[in-house]
RNA sequence: GGCGCGGUGGCAGAGUGGUUAUGCAGCGGACUGCAACUCCGUAAACGCCGGUUCGAUUCCGACCCGCGCCUCCA
């Protein structure tokens, strides 16, 4: 019997045994970004937990299907075309396509789908339709062609959350406005000006609200109910709070069996977040960083814990990837991983991971397997390699040639071509040849002051940069 | 005000009612012309106060501190 795979479920604040809806075909979905602007290591964090579960979960059943929608269609995109005198489509796809390859720098896998809003106009305003049919939705009074869904239509609203009607209205934080019935009440649908984008529908010409999207994607792509949906904790409420009363009461059926939600990225203690503008974009620290950097930092706390985002905790990150890297290098010997290699179902980094997706216990795992391939026999190297490359597959970490890991660090700023390298390194062995070792020091402190070390093995002298 | 989360060794970060997390950094040793890498060994922690228990970092309660959501936000 093979332990199950478990995940914190937000809905009901447990770690549950993950029982798909059909194991034939498993579906899930995440928020994806809203294109105005580059992302931040905070908006990447959901991409790269997930990506793990994504291929975790192809690991154990025979289909998964994977959405991450793109919304390209918002108030915030509005404006700043606005403010940039820039074409809103031409804005939306400049940045979507920066998003694409930020996370295709941090080696996640792409989605199976990848809807974008605007595409889901007319199933959005179906659901729409639908939810006013149900009594579960209605156009503002005043006629201004806003929609809204009547939250006191439906029993058990705020259950993801936590909370009741009566504690939200406490808050006093909701908008209060005239078109509404109710102050929790949200918009599904709002009227668009001239100067905005807008498309025809039967309360006029307008535009989806925030939460609509998702919602008609879903049942479009996934089917009404769905396995698992994920996103960050920001998103509970009052996005997938909100998803789930769309769904649910179009529906009437279940929307979401699992939630699942990571924690902030969080800057000397405090959230990153856009409005804080504590914010480092993974854009920038890809010129300092390379990718799987940044994918490591991120996987090395469990994903619903804060991470405390610093340059200490990407140093760190990078020093110990050299070190599980230097385990693929070997002692100087060339180590053939042994091909079709699998791993084990109860192989303890599938374990881990079947355990909430727990990465920090996967990477320790892979350490053990690093040590044991430090110290095997050569005979038992090439299946150890195998091995540990396998779970850094499920993890997607670990697939650069380990020679190219150390010689291609992405900042060349040490002015020294690779050949240059190489001639010094060839003249430094001639001097140790000649048991000149002032000079083949004096070599080896120059290339050290430029950020490249040496070390000789028996196969011969190699460098890292 | 309502609801919720967390405080682990220098740093990052898992986990557990009683025996090592793990990694980075440190220290000692082996290897090396000297290094680097690797190996062997080593030290160091569970916010505070009570309670339950033979025994609590782990369970319960209070307290202190930090954070989050209730508004756009991954």
């Amino acid at each position: 019997m093979t332990s199950s795979l478990k995940l914190h479920n937000t809905l009901t604040g447990q770690k549950e045994t993950f029982v798909p809806l059909n194991p034939e075909r498993i579906t899930l979905y995440v928020c994806g970004p809203t294109v105005y602007n580059y992302v931040h290591i905070g908006n990447a964090r959901p991409v790269v937990a997930f990506d793990v579960l994504f291929r975790l979960l192809k690991r154990l059943y025979p289909e998964v299907v994977y959405a991450r929608n793109i919304t390209d269609i918002d108030d915030k995109i509005i404006n700043t075309a606005r403010d940039n005198g820039e074409d809103i489509g031409a804005l939306t796809t400049r940045f979507a396509e920066a998003f694409s390859e930020d996370m295709t720098a941090l080696n996640t896998l792409p989605p199976t789908i990848v809807p974008y809003a605007t595409d889901h106009i007319a199933e959005m305003i179906g659901m729409i339709e639908k939810l006013i049919e149900k009594g579960h939705a209605y156009p503002s009074d005043s006629g201004d062609g806003n929609v809204l869904f009547a939250v006191q239509s439906m029993q058990d609203y705020g259950k993801l959350s936590g909370r009741s009607l009566d504690d939200m209205l406490a808050g006093a934080r909701v908008e209060v406005a005239d078109y509404k019935r109710y102050p929790g009440d949200f918009i599904l649908w709002k009227p668009s000006s001239d100067d905005q984008p807008g498309w025809d529908s039967p309360w006029g010409r307008g535009r989806p609200g925030w939460h609509i999207e998702c919602s008609a994607m879903i049942e479009k792509h996934l089917g009404k109910v769905i396995d698992i949906h994920g996103g960050g904790q920001d998103l509970i409420f009052p996005h997938h709070e909100n998803e789930i009363a769309q769904g649910c009461c179009a529906h009437g059926t279940d929307y979401v069996r699992y939630w699942v939600h990571n924690g902030y990225v969080n800057i000397d203690g405090e959230k990153m977040s856009k409005s804080l503008g504590n914010f480092r974009l993974v854009r920038e620290l890809l010129k300092q960083y390379r990718g799987e950097v940044l994918r490591f930092a991120l996987l090395s706390a469990h994903y619903r814990s804060p991470l405390n985002f610093s340059e200490d905790v990407l140093n760190q990150a990078n020093a110990t990837l050299d070190t599980l890297y230097y385990a693929l290098l070997g002692r100087g010997e060339k180590i053939e991983a042994a091909a079709d290699v699998s791993l084990a179902d109860e192989h303890p980094v599938i374990v881990a991971l079947k355990d909430d997706i727990n990465t920090a216990e996967a990477i320790s795992a892979m350490h053990a397997i690093a040590a044991k391939l430090n110290k095997a026999e050569p005979a038992d190297k090439p299946a150890l390699k195998a091995e540990l490359l396998a779970c850094g597959e499920l993890l997607g970490l670990l697939n650069q040639d380990p020679t190219d890991w150390f010689q291609n660090k992405g900042h060349n700023d040490d002015g020294l071509s690779n050949d240059d390298i190489d001639a010094l390194v060839a003249e430094r062995n001639a001097s140790k040849k000649a048991k000149n070792f002032a000079r083949a020091d004096e070599i080896r402190d120059q290339l050290k002051d430029a950020g490249i070390q040496l070390e000789d093995t028996r196969e011969g002298t190699r460098w890292t940069r």
